[in-house]
DNA sequence: GACTGGCACTCACTAGTTGGGAGTGCCAGT
DNA sequence: ACTGGCACTCCCAACTAGTGAGTGCCAGTC
C-alpha cells in the first residue's frame, strides 16, 4: 500500500520531533507543532497505518510513537533533504583545518573537527595507500646486515618498516636495490604492486637475489597488508550524552566495538566514491551496533577516494545535519590533500 | 592519635570487602568475613574513630561504611602488599608481546593488554624520544628543493618530516649535510641536541649555509617537540562496566579527559625513575577525574625511562593487583626495548 | 580500661496502592 | 474523507507502610 503524501509528512514530523525532544510524540502534540492542517483524530488514523507497515512503533500501549530504523530509513532516502550548513560552520571547518602541519594532523584535526560539529562520535581512516601510488622509495642502512625501507605516497603518507637481511650487505648494493625498486615501483598504484614485487626477486641478479627477497616480504607487508590499517577516533563523549536513554542503557558494547579497528575499518572503510552511506540501527552487521547508526563517506583528492570517514551516534539522530556535515569536512579535506 | 594495629586492620578488611563488593560495609559482615577476634560492636568503636579520622565515611546513616579518598591512600601506602602476578598472568604478559614486530606493534599490544589485565583503561606513552639516544639520520631527497628527514631513536622510533629547501641542492651537497648531522648528533640524548644543531648552522660552509638553516628548524621540531607527543589508550569499555555506581552517574567528564592527549601526558608522562604512582580521587588535578584513580609508572630499557605507562580506573579498584600489573607488564616493556 | 551484649533508633529500599493524564482506537456524524 | 467525542489503557509519580541492615550508646563483664 502506498503512503499519500500527508501520511509521509506525519512520518517526517514524527523523527523531527523525536530526535529533538527524545519523547515519544503523540498526535495533538504533532498538530499543534507542524501545521498539519487535519485534526488529531485524522493524524491517528494515518499514525495506525504507519505502524502496520513498520514505520514507527508505540514503546507502550497509549504513549506516543517513536520512529523505528525502518522509519528512519524511509525519513533518510525520501523525506528529508540535506541541511546546508551555516556559515558559521564552513567557516569553523576552514579554520580549524586550515593550520595543519602535515598528514598526522589533518587527520587528527579533521577527526576532532567532526565530533565537535556533530555531536556524535567521529572516526576517519588515514588515507589509504591502495589506491593511492608510490612517490618514492628510500633503502637506509642502519647496520651491515639492517636496512630500513621507507616508502613515500603520493598523498604524502610514509611508512616505514626494517629489515634483517640475511647477510652482510654493501652500500653498493643497497645502491642497486633502491635503485631497481624505485625503477619498477615509482609511479604505480599500491593495489598493483605485488605482482611487481615478485618480478623483482625473479630479475634481480643472482649476487642481489637473498637481500631483494627479504626485501620483497617487507615490501608486501608495507605495500599491502598496514595500507588500510590506521583509524582516528573522537568525540566518545558523546555517547554519554544522552542520558542513558540511547543505546538502551549501556555503552559497553559501543566502546568495545569502537576499539576494534577492524570493525571501524569495515563500517567505514567500505566506501563507494563520492556517496555518503547511511546504516541505521539493525541494518548494522555488527551486533553492538544494533542501538547505533552510522553516516560515512569517502574522501580523497578530485573524485579519487582514498578513505572513508564518518559519524556514529544513537539511531536518533539529525541525518540531515550530520550527513550535510560529513559530506562538507570529507570535501574539504579531499581539496586538502589535493593540492599537496 | 595513632591507629592502632586493629583499626588499620578493620580499615583494609572495609577497603579490601568494599572493593570486591562494591557495596557499603557493616561491622557484622566484617567480623564474619575477616576472621577479626573480637565482636561487632567492637569494630562499631573502632568505625567510629576511623571516620573521624577521615578514612571512612557513611553514604547514609545506618548504612555501612565506605572508604573515603584518604582512606585509600592510607591503605595504598601503609596496609597493602603488591600482589605478586599468578604464573598464568605473567605468561600471558609474554604470549601478548612476543610477536610484537615493530615499536607501533609492542605500544599497541602493551596498552590492550594492561587494559586486559586490570580491566581498566589503559595508557602507554609512546617511548619518548628526549632521553633516548639518536642513533641514525638520513636525508633523502625528494626533489631538488625538497628532503625528507629522517631519525631513527635508540628506542626504534622513526620520525620523518618533510623540509623545503630555499634553493635547489645537489646530490653532493646532500651527502655532505647527511654527514655532517650524523657526525654532530649520532649517539647523543634528544635533550642535549638543541645546542648542537645550533651549532650546525654556525659551522657549515658558507654553500651549505642556507640549506642547513632549514633543516635546523626541522631537526629541533623533530628532536624536541614532537618528542614526547604521542598516547595509546584501550579499554575505555571497561568504564561503563561498573553500573554507574563508579564515577557518580556521569562517564562523560572522563571520557573527555581521555581525550585530551595533553591530560593524559600529564598523568603519566610524569614519571620518575622506576617509581610507581598512585593518584587516587581527589589527589588528581585535573577536575573531571576527581572521581577516578590512577596507577601509572615510567618504563624504558635498563633503568633508563623513556615514557609512562598506567591504568586508570574508578577510586574504588583493586589497588594491589593493578600496581603490579603495572609494574609487571612496563619491566617487560623495558627488557623488550633493551634487547633490540 | 578494653571488650561485649543488648537495645532503641535511623533510614534506605521495596512493594503495593492510587490518581492523574497523555494517548489511543473506534464510532457516529458531518 | 475527515472530525469530535468518548471510553479505555496503562505509564508514571507520589504516597504509604513494612522491613532490615546498620548504627550509637550504655551498662555489664573480664
Amino acid at each position: 500500500m502506498a503512503l499519500d503524501e500527508r501520511k509521509l509528512e506525519v512520518l517526517r514530523a514524527i523523527v523531527e520531533d523525536y530526535v529533538a525532544t527524545q519523547e515519544p510524540v503523540g498526535s495533538k502534540a504533532l498538530v499543534e507543532r507542524h501545521n498539519l492542517r487535519v485534526s488529531p483524530a485524522t493524524v491517528r488514523n494515518d499514525m495506525a497505518v504507519l505502524e502496520e507497515e513498520g514505520y514507527i512503533r508505540q514503546p507502550h500501549t497509549s504513549a506516543g510513537r517513536v520512529p523505528t530504523d525502518a522509519g528512519y530509513r524511509l525519513f533518510v532516502d525520501k523525506l528529508s533533504r540535506v541541511k546546508p550548513l551555516t556559515q558559521a560552520e564552513r567557516r569553523a571547518i576552514e579554520r580549524f583545518l586550515i593550520g595543519a602541519v602535515d598528514l598526522d594532523d589533518v587527520v587528527h584535526r579533521t577527526v576532532r573537527l567532526l565530533a565537535q560539529l556533530t555531536r556524535q562520535v567521529a572516526v576517519v581512516q588515514y588515507p589509504s595507500l591502495s589506491r593511492a601510488s608510490v612517490r618514492h622509495f628510500e633503502l637506509v642502512p642502519i647496520s651491515t646486515t639492517r636496512l630500513m625501507v621507507v616508502m613515500i605516497a603520493e598523498t604524502g603518507r610514509v611508512e616505514q618498516r626494517l629489515v634483517d637481511l640475511p647477510g652482510p650487505t654493501l652500500a653498493d648494493e643497497v645502491t642497486e636495490l633502491r635503485r631497481l625498486i624505485n625503477e619498477k615501483l615509482v609511479g604505480k598504484r599500491l593495489v598493483d604492486t605485488p605482482p611487481l614485487v615478485q618480478a623483482l626477486v625473479e630479475e634481480a641478479a643472482p649476487s642481489l637475489r637473498p637481500p631483494m627477497t627479504a626485501l620483497s616480504t617487507v615490501l608486501l607487508e608495507t605495500l599491502v597488508e598496514r595500507s588500510e590499517e590506521r583509524i582516528a577516533l573522537a568525540g566518545t563523549a558523546n555517547l554519554a550524552r544522552g542520558g542513558l536513554l540511547d543505546f538502551q542503557g549501556s555503552l559497553r558494547p559501543i566502546l568495545e566495538a569502537l576499539e576494534e579497528e577492524v570493525i571501524l575499518l569495515k563500517l567505514f572503510g567500505e566506501v563507494e566514491p563520492s556517496m555518503t552511506r547511511v546504516r541505521i540501527g539493525d541494518e548494522n552487521e555488527i551486533e553492538d551496533l544494533r542501538t547505533a547508526s552510522i553516516v560515512a563517506t569517502g574522501y580523497g583528492p578530485g573524485t579519487m577516494v582514498v578513505g572513508g570517514m564518518g559519524v556514529l551516534g544513537p539511531t536518533r539522530m539529525d541525518y540531515p545535519g550530520n550527513i550535510a556535515t560529513v559530506r562538507a569536512v570529507a570535501r574539504y579535506v579531499g581539496d586538502l590533500l589535493a593540492q599537496s
